[in-house]
DNA sequence: ATTTTCTTGTTGCATTTGCAACAATATTTA
DNA sequence: TAAATATTGTTGCAAATGCAACAAGAAAAT
């Protein structure tokens, strides 16, 4: 637990006091189980602890999309999400996560912790870092072509995995759902880039040769 | 500037206490004029007091993207930027922007003023309004085509202005890149769309018909 | 261990989109 | 007010993309 960006300097003590104050529950979800329906109304913030779920959205027509996928640190709830309908965390593997008040957790009371203004610090840095890779997102998504959306999304996780050969770290399907295309166009796309010679791949191990 | 929000609910007494206390800058710009270059590297936060500006990025092969339009009350600066390079903030009509210094902002002295939390509980109202509005952006986005991505914006300015009639609130060229297609492609869209009676529009007024 | 389900890899074809180019309006600047 | 600049509205055409469909392989479930 205190391994979370989200307790990040704060001592176990204080983590644990905090947890009892703003109603905390740590629970454990299956994979493809519903861990938050009705994000929107919900009062709840929830933090994963491990494993990973997505932030998904049914929209008119049944199509998903995925909003956000969310891994160990990811923020979400009621103010973190959506004006629309049908949002819905699913865990896409087994994963455990922290759910607590939103209320308690955002009105700090005439005590005034240290450790609940340091709390809210790194609850401020989480949302930094959620705006940093909706950013993210929204630039592989105005890219005008399969091909610069591919090459912008492997070089953003190249750049993360600070080298230029990496494995996948979402399946093909996944993929082109993320970057909101046809797999199958998105395929032939990757062949194109193999052929040409700017990437190497070899099942999900992908290296880059350049840009 | 008590209008802001990010000083809802603060007396001007604390508000000028603490623009102080930050190293707050009422800054003018004019149209087309730089606000902030280089964001990354700057240790600033603004505040959009009035008028509009566009956090823009040039990609390698010179293409601009609207990274975000911000308007009254958007908050923009180091943490709430872009891993990459070349992000820069653009007056798109003259306007007025508060800079303060970001350390000093985030930092709690020992004086602990509650106007200080509650400045804080502000900015972080207005992060996750940021994040919701980039959700919507990534809807939009994700959305497979231009008709798609033109209702999907039309219906979500249609929910915000509470009426199925308003006036575009960019020029036709900006919502281009702003959806992030051809902009002569866009304009035979809306065409296709106006003669199957799903809009009506003359010039910037615009009618929903159904979705 | 075997069936079932999901993912990957491919292709032909119809449709959509981007590009280039230009005229007609608006809007801004001098 | 005239000239300069930017936006809107259009089109033909080439290129990119989505769709449908299917086979092969991998992973999960029984």
């Amino acid at each position: 637990m205190e391994e979370l960006k989200i307790f990040n300097d704060i001592d176990l003590a204080d983590i644990l006091k905090m947890i009892k104050c703003f109603d905390g529950r740590r629970m454990t979800y299956k994979r493809d189980r519903t861990i938050l329906s009705n994000v929107i109304n919900s009062n709840l913030v929830g933090i994963i602890i491990s494993g990973s779920a997505n932030l998904i959205r049914y929209d008119y027509n049944g199509n998903r999309s995925i909003i956000e996928s969310l891994e160990k640190d990811s923020v979400f709830g009621k103010t973190f999400s959506y004006l629309d309908n049908e949002v819905v965390v699913v865990a896409i593997t087994d994963c455990e996560v922290l759910l607590l008040d939103y209320t308690l957790l955002m009105n700090r009371c005439k005590k005034n912790c240290p450790c609940h203004n340091k709390l809210i610090d790194n609850v401020f840095e989480l949302l930094s870092q959620k705006i940093i890779d909706l950013n993210e997102r929204v630039e592989v998504l105005s890219k005008r072509s399969i091909r610069e959306k591919v090459l912008s999304y492997l070089n953003i996780v190249a750049k993360k995995k600070g080298k230029k050969s990496f494995y996948l770290p979402l399946t093909y399907t996944e993929l082109a759902d993320y970057l909101s295309v046809d797999r199958s166009a998105m395929m032939r796309e990757i062949k194109n880039l193999k052929d040409e010679g700017f990437i190497y791949s070899n099942g999900k191990k992908l290296t880059i040769k350049e840009y």
